[in-house]
DNA sequence: CAGAATCCGTTTAGATACTG
DNA sequence: CAGTATCTAAACGGATTCTG
């Protein structure tokens, strides 16, 4: 059984650090997709949680694409009633390395960034 | 004096196989501008060679968006004729590690990506 | 040389409402 | 629950033309 870790919604946040830094995996939504999906499989509903700031539109786009692109499985259970759950394939989970070690990076330099965007705006 | 290697255009060409796949670092063209300043600065008529598919309006941009978050500098010499000069910062070259890694990951799997797309598209 | 200006089609994202 | 449908606005990207 996996073990399921309660997701960190502050991370997600457009206003988080993170967010600022010039680092896109696939659209907007991929990169935090599949972080939501390293600790175990999540349904489409526990991942709107962290991911508020998308609508189910968008959401769904970036999995239907990482889903084409082999990166993580979609599982559908009917019964009892309908429930679906998106999890990492092999090679989703090892696209996660250089996922954070992107991260990680912008983690060490995000005050530079924006202490760069400062000084360019007002000069 | 910088060593100042010729840059493969190759690399760089929409069709090459790491297009493909689900990077983006900023813009469509800001990875590959980074990658063109790792062994020196580079006029902007030298990375409009390997970058070709990049209009001036958005290669502009791009290096417009890489210097205002600190990534790269841009140098003007108005004499004797004008010239302009692009290079990294030691911030842009901290990036190039995780860059370099993405691509590493892309470079060892973006076949796999591609026979998921194709048996995603024709099932 | 190193861009800026303009026009234009495509893509992306969000809000909102609705459905099997 | 897990989406789809529709509309709108903004961002992105490219082609072309012009300029200090």
């Amino acid at each position: 059984m996996t073990q399921r870790q309660p997701l960190a919604p502050d991370m997600f946040d457009e206003l988080c650090p993170s967010s600022l830094v010039p680092f896109r995996f696939g659209d907007k939504w991929a990169a935090l997709v599949l972080r939501c999906l390293e600790d175990g499989p999540r349904r489409f509903s526990e991942l709107r949680v962290p991911l508020h700031r998308a609508t189910p539109k968008v959401l769904t786009r970036s999995l239907r694409t990482l889903q084409r692109d082999g990166l993580i499985t979609r599982t559908s259970h009917p019964h009892p009633d309908l429930r679906v759950e998106y999890a990492l394939t092999p090679l989703g989970r090892s696209m996660l390395t250089p996922l954070n070690a992107a991260c990680a990076w912008a983690a060490d330099h995000w005050e530079e960034l924006l202490t760069a965007r400062e000084s360019y705006e007002a000069p």
